[in-house]
Order: C-alpha cells, then structure tokens, then sequence
DNA sequence: TTCGGCGAATTGGTATTACCAGAAAGTTTC
DNA sequence: GAAACTTTCTGGTAATACCAATTCGCCGAA
C-alpha cells in the first residue's frame, strides 16, 4: 500500500514524502518514541529512492520531529500538533483570564489613541458579529478581528502581537477553542452589546471607559467559559477556576 | 578553499555543511535574493558528494532560509539572523509601554495569589540587583528575573509567557538593549526602592496597589528611556513618543 | 537594428548502485 | 550463565546517470 498515489506530486518528492510521513505520525501510527521504518523499507513502500527517503526524513528532522540515530533508526522525538513553543498548554481560564487583563489595558490605550477612521472600522466589526450570527465560525473569526482591531488602535507592536498571540494559542487549543464555541452558543447579544459598548468609551476617547467595558465584556465570557466547563462535567476544574475566580474579584473589587 | 578542514565533522556531513552554508550567509556574502552556487560547484568546494550538498540545502530550505527553483537554483530568501516571528522590529518605547500596561495587571494578579514562599523568593531578586550593582550583566538579569517572578506568581502560564516574551524582544532588538543600558546606569538605587515597593504591595495582597506600584516602576523606567533617547539626538523620535506620552498621561489623569 | 524563436548549456530532481561505519542481535565459547 | 565474537541491519556517504525545467545565447526574420 502507501504507493505514490498517496502523493499530491504538486511538490518535489521528498516534500510529499515528508508530508505524508508527517500525517502517519499525526494518526497515531508512530508514537513518540518509536521507530520509523528503514529507509530502504520506506523507499520500497513509497516506491521513491532512498536519497528521496533520506531528504524526507532531514526534513523532519529539521524541524526537530524526529532524531536519527546512526545505525539504529529514525525515532519519533515530538508530534506534528504538540507545537514546541512554550505556553502551548494553556487552559482556557488562563487564556481568558491573561485576556481580560491585557485587553482591557489594549482598550484603555486605544481610547487615546483612536481616530475617526479607526472607529468607522471598528463599527463595522461590531455589526458583523450581529450579521454573522447564524455561522459559529463567521462570528468567532468577527469576534477576533473587533479585539484585534482595538489593539492595533493602540499603535503598539508590542501590545499587539502579545494580544494576537492569546488569540492564536486559543486557536491551537482543542479545549479552548471547544469550550469557547458551547460558551458562546447562547450569548450573541449580549456580546455585541458589550463590544458596543467598548465602541462608544473609545468614541467618548474615555480610557478607563474604555478599560471597564472590555474588562466587563471578557468577564462575561469568563463566567460563560466557567458555566461550559460545569456542562462538561469537569468539576475538578470548575472548583479550582472557581476559587480562583472569587478570589480575584473579591481583591480587586 | 573552503575544504573538508572547514568542517566540524562532530555531526553528520549535511549538518556541517548547513552549518558552513549558513555562517556564510551571516557573513552577508550571500544577501537576501541572491543565488547559491549550484549543488555540483558546493559540492567541489566543500568535497562533499551531491546528495550531502542537497540534503544541506533542503535543510535549510525547511528552515526557509533559501527557496530552491528547479533548473534555476537556490536563492536565499531570509538570513539567519532575521526572526520571521512578528513583532521582531518593535521600538523600546512600545516594548516598555506594553510592559507597563501588561505587566501592572500582572502584579496585580500576583497580589491575589502570592504565597509566603513567593515573597522570599523575590526578596531575594531584590536584594540581587543591588548587590550586582557594578555588573551591568547581572543587575539586567536580575532586573529580568524579578519581573518574571512577580509574572510567574499570577500562575497563569498565558500572562507569563506574554511577559516573558516582551523581555526576549527586548533582548533581540540592540536598539532596546543600548537604551536600558544608558537609561539604568544612574538608576539603580531608585529601581531597587521601585521593586521594595511592588514587593510590600504584594506582601499587603494588595493588587491596587501592587499595579500602582509597578505602573509607577515601568513609568520611571519610559521616563529614563525617553531621556536616554534624547541624550541620543534622536529629536525626531523623542517628538513622536513624547506627544504620545503626554497624550496618555493627559488621558488616565 | 531589433525582436522573436530555437536550441544548447546549466541546474535541480530523482534513481541506482556501492561501500563504509555504527548499532543491534544472534551465536559461540568459556 | 556470562563474556566475546560474528552476523546482520541500520544509517552515512559517494559516484554516476538520466530526466525535466530553466536560462541564455545564437541566429534568423522583420
């Protein structure tokens, strides 16, 4: 099996090669730890020569998937989704939670940054939320442009791409992103009420306006991603966010 | 020139030969667009067969250091140094900005989780900078690690790596690097009297005021990078980030 | 002179074969 | 049973050949 048909041939070959070498690991048929075929056995099964073999698995290893042992085999080292950037395995808590902090410091900012220009985009981005209503995946890609779009308001590189950062961690997160979409089933509304009125303390050029809504709104789906984790029956986890939660409140009331 | 002796030949052929490749185009003889020498010249030049040449170059290639056109050749397309990371080309002044808004939440949060072992530990990193006063080295380091402990407090590993990762920036960027170091030199004293007191905030749990105090740390700390700049003639810069720092202190008066 | 096209030279892409060195496993010997 | 040897398997590297895409110069036509 695992001829060249499995191969998309749009690449040089020792890309496919790779390209699939990195879907078999993906599907779990070599775990970490184990060892990949030889390359004369790789070669045979995917009818290619051996230097083909040879690149294919440089290339992995470049990428720091695989370690090749002279004399004994390639051996898993990491899997193609287990992304080596530190901060991968975040909780949603702790997403939401660095979010709420950080944006409402992004949104105090823009308020005294913003333009008129910057608020006729950003009104834009509200109404698309509203619009997108019906396609969960229109909404969350609206919902990432209106934060976004606040925090290049700001003018800062720094703030922004930290901000782009939790958001795209958010992305690379199966729980996250899960817990996200059954928290915000319900809440369309009141989203775009609360991005509006993130809108209107920027319009007034009101900084601490500006902070208090954004926090107010990321509080809101902070309570929403709590409420989804009770759902998912992850009560260990609801009691340790949950004491976590009322103690940051009661300080910081 | 450029035999086999120019190898270090402690890892496999293509490694070093990547290696070589990639010294040489640190060393600007191969700028940004420009072709390699084809597989077969490397391959005399360095004594080494072809597929060794390849596998070197599609190391690189994974890396997107060079894109290889079939019948054409490879051409270098980013230098080694040149983060492709966004973000990479941020100013000191947006760097300490963003540290001023991300961090004072961080000390805030840290406030409401910090425990007694916590508050040793930073009194520690206190006292550090202080007594590496005469190294520059070590009181940036120690600099570093208080920060980064106060961060580590809020046990969110979203806030940390944000933070953390506007002190790698800072690192990389020498324009931030030469500015702190102008900007510290007569300041040590009063950055240890700034860290005591974030330090007795968190002591009190008090999270108001640990962002206070840690706002009006990184505040003092723009305040002597905006100085250092302008001791560096950079009067055209200074005008952009001193209309926008008054704009905001005007604002969250 | 200029422009278009054709063809040779160059370059990367791939395959084949061969041999070496390190590692692992099996066998023999004590 | 353990140690030493031998065989076998593995990756590392080299040499060669041929194909396909690109490039570029030559040449002829306008």
């Amino acid at each position: 099996m695992a001829l060249a048909a499995n191969l998309k041939s749009n690449d040089r070959l020792y890309q496919d090669l790779a390209r699939s070498l990195l879907a078999e690991l993906s599907s779990g048929r070599y775990p970490v730890g184990s060892r990949l075929p030889a390359e004369r056995d790789l070669a045979l099964r995917y009818e290619v020569s051996r230097p083909t073999v040879r690149e294919a698995i440089i290339a992995l290893e470049v990428q720091g998937l695989v370690e090749v042992r002279i004399g004994s085999g390639a051996y898993v080292k990491r899997l193609p989704g287990e992304e080596d950037r530190p901060g991968f395995n975040v909780t949603a808590f702790e997403l939401t939670e660095a979010r709420l902090l950080f944006e409402g410091e992004s949104a105090a900012l823009a308020a005294t940054q913003v333009t008129d220009a910057d608020i006729a985009e950003i009104e834009v981005l509200v109404q698309r939320i509203a619009e997108e209503n019906q396609d969960p995946n229109g909404t969350e890609s609206a919902d990432r442009e209106f934060h976004l779009a606040i925090a290049r308001v700001t003018r800062n590189v720094a703030v922004f791409n930290a901000i782009e950062r939790l958001w795209d961690l958010r992305a690379s997160s199966p729980e996250a992103a899960l817990l996200h979409e059954k928290a915000r089933h319900a809440n369309v509304k009141p989203v775009v009420e609360e991005h509006s009125a993130v809108l209107d303390a920027l319009r007034a050029r009101d900084p601490n306006a500006a902070r208090a809504a954004m926090r107010a709104h990321l509080s809101a789906v902070l309570e929403g991603l709590l409420f989804a984790t009770e759902e998912r029956a992850l009560a260990a986890a609801r009691k340790a966010t949950q004491a976590r939660r009322e103690r940051y409140a009661r300080a910081t009331a």
